[in-house]
DNA sequence: TTTACTGCAAATATTTTGCAATATC
DNA sequence: GATATTGCAAAATATTTGCAGTAAA
């Protein structure tokens, strides 16, 4: 995939000039992580990226993941998400625009989707005191899957 | 205000007939909780309901506030946020319209909005297999606050 | 009277932190 | 050579769970 290697490399020439400009180290292990996460469709926790770093043979700590995850962020190459529960997903935000999340409120499954007429009505509003960088749409519903399952709850609930 | 009080009221029967149709119990400390949340401008997290609750004579215990807040979120009346951090952030959502949000990345304020246009758009999004019901937006970037303290800080940089 | 709910305390799980060893600059 | 970064283990912290007592139906 000749489009994903021209990304990676932009990536790291951006992480580059942020560890440059921070007065931050190039160690490896942050190029690896780097290349690791822009691999890596769609979301991600932290511990499937642990796990990907170790079959990967590139095995980093936990303790460094974070570490790296938050110069990341700072850097806008990684978006984190709190969708369900208590741990943290995290995706890649550079080139992306996938921006907005279907999410069924059942069973949790999220949806990625970029739209222009709703990139269009962000971009447009007026915000005062507050210069805008990036969004993240979250839109609950019901999958049709779950859907289906719940009305057949019903069907046998009505049986009795 | 009589507006909130009508609000409350509203609420109140909608959780009634919430906790009627679930076979759950009309306990006191349920439609306390309700009440003091519907009594709160804006987001809260776990801690501060708890202490609103000792405050207002009312005290319960946090099993049973996480315990009748999922109850909440899921009669959908009230939002659960992860905006920053590990700590959940709560918000009431009926009669609100407040979806849109706007995140300083350096404070970590939160600015709450309505936008019509913004409102359009994602309703007009044609979803396949998807049956939305509510949805919530983040925009992330920086307040003018922090704006003009960064550039403070990178003057004194340069005097150096 | 039955059993769902509350409150307490212990358990769980993710993320953060302290520190010695290591590697970048 | 100075010190930022890594990895390990321990600590911190939000949320969940088990259980005995209480109260709603």
């Amino acid at each position: 995939m000749k489009q994903n290697e021209q990304t990676k490399n932009a990536v790291k020439q951006i992480f580059t000039e942020y560890l440059k400009n921070h007065a931050l180290r190039k160690t490896p292990e942050r190029f690896a992580i780097l290349d690791m996460i822009y691999s890596i469709e769609g979301h991600f926790d932290i511990d499937q990226l642990y796990q990907h770093m170790i079959n990967a043979k590139y095995p980093v700590s936990r303790a460094t993941l974070y570490n790296n995850i938050s110069l990341l962020i700072d850097a806008k190459l990684l978006i984190k998400h709190h969708i369900n529960n208590n741990i943290a997903q995290y995706e890649r935000s550079y080139n992306s625009g996938m921006h907005n999340h279907m999410i069924c409120s059942v069973c949790g499954k999220v949806k990625e989707f970029s739209d222009q007429n709703i990139l269009r009505a962000i971009k447009t509003k007026k915000m005062t005191n507050f210069t805008p960088s990036h969004y993240t749409l979250y839109i609950y519903g019901i999958c049709s899957k779950c859907a289906h399952k719940e009305e057949e709850k019903k069907k046998e609930e009505k049986k009795k």
